[in-house]
DNA sequence: CATTGTACATACGGTGCCGTATGGAATACT
DNA sequence: AGTATTCCATACGGCACCGTATGTACAATG
């Protein structure tokens, strides 16, 4: 369970080299960023990693022990942590500004997070298991987005609506970032946020 | 090469139980809306058609000539058909409007289009070959709704912008609509769309 | 220094899929 | 009637992957 199975030695007098489990993890993120989830494969992840299957297999039960921790690795690392970067932002409208800029340009550990994010989409389509995780982190963030719009002074259904719609905006970012980047220019979503706010905060001029 | 034989005599008078070419089509379009490109198997579409691979092997060459059947169908029976439909509407926004119902209530042979298009896309990430019937498809969407936006009296720049936000609205809703209906609902789409419109045709009251 | 546990490597059986080869039944052709 | 053509069934070899079983080098421990 332990991450580093003991946190000082561990690899500098070992042979420096070992793998851990969450060595694994990140190397699925980034099979299933590039490829889906179909790509995740233990025995490509283990060449990949210059490495047999018997390295997995102690570290995992099985294929889908990796796959559940990628979805872990989601819910704890994203969402919440975007969301408390915006948090120092002193309007609705500046916090919402900056959270799409952060969806818009987040990585991690090398990782396009928005290249993630569109397997994470897809997979869950394939996988009712997968499905059910990505669905509540999607009430996460429309959650919070419905907050701010309530914030900004629209009604529950407005906000919903408007909530809604920026994140399907953003889904669509997703998915065609990974096929036609042409059309997901970054400045069609912030037209598509600028509209949305000017919706219920007033036309800015 | 012709989807049909003859054309006079071939589903009645032989054993009226032999396939076509377009059979295997239809199959592979609804195994595709469903479970995505990689549900697209010859022996699973061969059980779910009750007969065996060698009626696929005698239809096709082999599964890419499935898939590109799977393309040329979409990009003969789609998006120019769609548009078409909508040609009688007398304003650009009466046919945007329009156009948006329609794309979000397209079916065809039984299959949601809608799903369909969903697959479609994730598909195109995975395939380079796809994504490039894909995304010729996408620009012709998009190059409609520019042409109709600047109908209304949009620039270029603010036409294309907004062609793309829709669009990508709608690959969002396509997206979601496989795996968190409650996201994608149709209201929210409609509302993306009415704030593009009124963001060119002026304010609605 | 012998023992134990860690972190792998190797080898195996099994499954689902692809494409091919070949055979066979029904229909159309002359 | 006999032959050719159409449409499909069956059988095969091959690949990529899964999960398991077993062996093994190394470090940690007493």
């Amino acid at each position: 369970m332990p991450l580093l199975p003991f946190g000082k030695e561990s690899h500098l007098t070992r042979k420096a080299k070992e793998l851990t489990r969450n060595d694994w993890v990140l190397a699925g993120l980034a099979a299933l960023a590039e490829g889906g989830i179909d790509s995740v494969r233990v025995e490509r992840l283990a060449k990949s990693l210059n490495v047999s299957k018997g390295s997995f297999y102690w570290h995992f039960s099985d294929r889908s022990d990796l796959l559940s921790a990628l979805l872990d690795l989601w819910e704890k690392d994203f969402t919440a942590q975007l969301i408390a970067n915006v948090a120092s932002q002193p309007t609705p409208r500046a916090r919402l500004l900056a959270l799409a800029e952060e969806a818009l340009d987040a990585s991690m550990d090398g990782v396009d997070v928005a290249q993630a994010e569109g397997a994470f989409s897809a997979w869950a389509v394939l996988d009712p298991a997968a499905a059910v995780r990505v669905r509540a982190i999607e009430a996460q963030r429309i959650g919070y987005l419905v907050r701010e719009l309530s914030l900004m002074g629209a009604d529950t259904a407005q906000a919903e609506l408007l909530a809604k719609g920026i994140y399907l905006a953003l889904l669509g970012v997703f998915a065609a970032r990974r096929y036609n980047p042409a059309l997901a220019e970054d400045a069609v979503f912030r037209r598509i946020v600028a509209l949305a706010l000017d919706a219920v905060g007033g036309r800015r001029r």
